[in-house]
DNA sequence: CCGGATCCTGGCTGATACTG
DNA sequence: CAGTATCAGCCAGGATCCGG
């Protein structure tokens, strides 16, 4: 039961668990260049999602403290989401995490390419 | 349909579905530091983890081809896993992962503190 | 245009039991 | 010591419908 300690305190259980809502870091990714309203957001991720899983991913993230939602008073209603001052800081991540995926994406790309000259046809 | 497409170029995308494990972050962090065997890894996760989790959680790396697993023919088997060329460099990511997560804690403390302080009495 | 309420579903997780 | 097999439960994600 003592290992529950660490619960708060580990900054890499912590980030993991920020991280697991399954477009947090496209949406924060996307939020680096400014204010983006909803609709927006939804036309930007890279593959389909219903409005209510965006609405909920940018709620956590909200209550999360990363980012800020702007509405305005308006007909039609508008909405903005931005980055907090603690999501700003994301970026670091953000772009360590962009090297790396790209790094990834070349070394499954070579990957496959032994299988098909290499031994895997036994 | 066409948004599909991105799957496999994504660098955020890709990292995304690699870090959807739960412990995959906090698993690549702790072999960092070198080969470490099956039962060290379970007595050093930062909540308790059944070994049935952890192995699939390794065997999961290991297929995504970010750690290696190297098996000792002995009485008793002994295995040690440890971090492959790909995995090496996600090294970066775990720091800059570390550095903000600590900088999310503070931030999570001071928005407590004010709590407290200011006018949630009501 | 933005988003809540509800229901459903798949996948991940974890518990338990068994193996070399 | 280091797993695998199987089963059960939970919950994030998605579909659909309704509201401001």
């Amino acid at each position: 039961m003592a290992k529950k300690d660490l619960f708060g305190i580990c900054p890499y259980v912590t980030s993991q668990k920020i991280l697991s809502g399954k477009w947090s870091i496209y949406l924060l990714y996307l939020l680096q260049e400014g204010p983006v309203r909803f609709n927006e957001l939804q036309r930007m991720m890279p593959e389909d999602i219903t409005h209510t899983t965006l609405s909920r991913q940018l709620k956590n993230l909200e209550e999360e403290g990363l980012i800020i939602r702007r509405e305005y008073s308006q007909i039609p209603p508008k909405v903005e989401y931005s980055l907090s001052e603690i999501g700003k800081k994301f970026e670091s991540v953000i772009i360590a995490l962009g090297e790396w995926g790209n790094d990834y994406l070349e070394f499954v790309k070579h990957k496959d390419e032994k299988k098909y000259k290499g031994g895997e046809t036994a």
